[in-house]
DNA sequence: TTCGTCATGTAATGGGTTACATGATTAC
DNA sequence: GTAATCATGTAACCCATTACATGACGAA
C-alpha cells in the first residue's frame, strides 16, 4: 500500500509540474487534490521525494528570476524535464489495475486530460468493477455475521455501502460523458 | 496518524471482544467494519496487537472446549478480562478531539452502545464541526486556485465536498436520533 | 515586535505491509 | 487428492509522520 502511495505521489508531482513550474510549499498544497481528500502529505514526505524525481532528471530546478515582481528569493521552482514529461505519459500510457485502486484512482483522473480516451474509459470500467466487487464483500459479511448487531453497527455498515454505491453513480455519469464525446 | 490507527486498533478489538471471545482470524475480518470501510489490517498488524494486548493483561486466551461441537483445536480463542473491561470503560468515559478524527470516529461510534448519551452526542457535534472545517478548507482551495482547473479536476472536487456534506447530513440523523432518545 | 504564514529541509522513530513459513480443514 | 480457505505467526523492509531546525516576510 505504501508502493502505491509512494507511486501516486511521482504521479501527482509530475502532473502537476506538467502544466508550468511550483515549488515545494505549493505544491504540497495542490497535491492533495490529485492524492484524494483525505490524503494530504506532509512535507517529511514530499521534499525527498521532489530530491529523488531530481535525481531521475523527471524534474529540475528553475531558478526564480522574478515571481510576480516580489524579491522571494527563498522559494525554490521545479519544472518537469522532457525525460519527466516522457516519464508522464508512459504511466498514462496503459490502464490496469494499478490504475483503479483506491490509492490511485483519483491521481489518474485528475490528469484525465492528457490520457488517451480509450484508455479513459478502461480505467472507470475497471475501477467500478472493483467497487462493485467491495459491494458484494460488504454485504458478504453482513449476512454471515451470525450476531445481532447493534443500530450504531447497523447505521456504519449502511452508510459505507451506500458511499460505496454513490461512487459507483458518479462514474457511472463520468462513463456516460465520455461516451457522448466521442 | 499512525498512533491514531494503533489507538483504534486497540479500541476496535477490546470493543469486539466484549461481547464474546473470538479467534485471531475472526477478529481480523469484524474489525475491519468497526475501524472504516478502506482500512482493513492485515494479520502482521493484529497478532502482535494481540499478544501486546495479552501482556497488558487487557485480554487472555480462552482454551476452546468445543466449538460449535466441531474438533478445531488450531484456534486460540480471546477473551476480554476485567482488566480490560475497565481499559475500554475508561477510553469511553470521556469524549475529545481523539474521538472525532478519521481514524477514530467510526470505531468510537461502533462502540455508541457502551457510551453515555450526554458523551454520544458531544462527540457527534465535534465530528460535523470537524467537517465543516473541512469543507471551508476545501472551498478555500478552490477559490484561490489561480489556474484554471480542467473538467476532471473540478468532478473531483466536487465529488469531494459532496462527500464531505453527506457525512456531514448522516451526523446530523445521528444527532437528531440521539435527542429524541433522551 | 511579535505572531502567523510562507518556505525548505533533515533525522529519528515507529508502524504496517509484505513476504515467508507452517499446518489443519473443507469442498470438489 | 488437491486446491482453496481457514488459521497463526515472525521478520525485514520501507514509508511516512513527527519533531526539530532555520529563516524570510507581512500584518497587527
Amino acid at each position: 500500500m505504501s508502493l502505491k502511495k509512494k507511486f501516486a505521489l511521482e504521479l501527482a508531482v509530475l502532473g502537476l509540474l506538467c502544466r508550468g513550474p511550483l515549488h515545494g510549499y505549493e505544491l504540497r498544497k495542490r497535491v492533495t487534490i490529485h492524492l484524494g481528500p483525505f490524503r494530504a502529505i506532509s512535507f517529511g514526505s514530499l521534499y525527498p521525494e521532489l530530491k529523488r524525481l531530481l535525481n531521475l532528471n523527471y524534474i529540475e530546478e528553475k531558478e526564480s528570476t522574478t515571481e510576480r515582481g516580489l524579491t522571494k528569493r527563498a522559494r525554490i521552482s521545479y519544472q518537469i524535464t522532457p525525460c519527466g514529461t516522457g516519464r508522464l505519459n508512459e504511466i498514462l500510457k496503459n490502464s490496469g489495475p494499478e490504475t483503479w485502486e483506491d490509492e490511485t484512482f483519483t491521481t489518474y483522473l485528475s490528469l484525465f486530460a492528457r490520457v488517451a480516451s480509450s484508455v479513459r474509459l478502461q480505467i472507470l470500467q475497471g475501477r467500478k468493477i472493483r467497487l462493485q466487487e467491495r459491494i458484494s464483500l460488504l454485504q458478504d459479511q453482513l449476512s454471515k455475521t451470525d450476531q445481532q448487531l447493534d443500530i450504531y453497527t447497523i447505521q456504519i455498515s449502511n452508510y459505507n455501502l451506500d458511499s460505496v454505491q454513490r461512487e459507483i453513480k458518479w462514474i457511472d455519469e463520468l462513463i456516460l460523458s465520455e461516451r457522448k464525446e466521442s
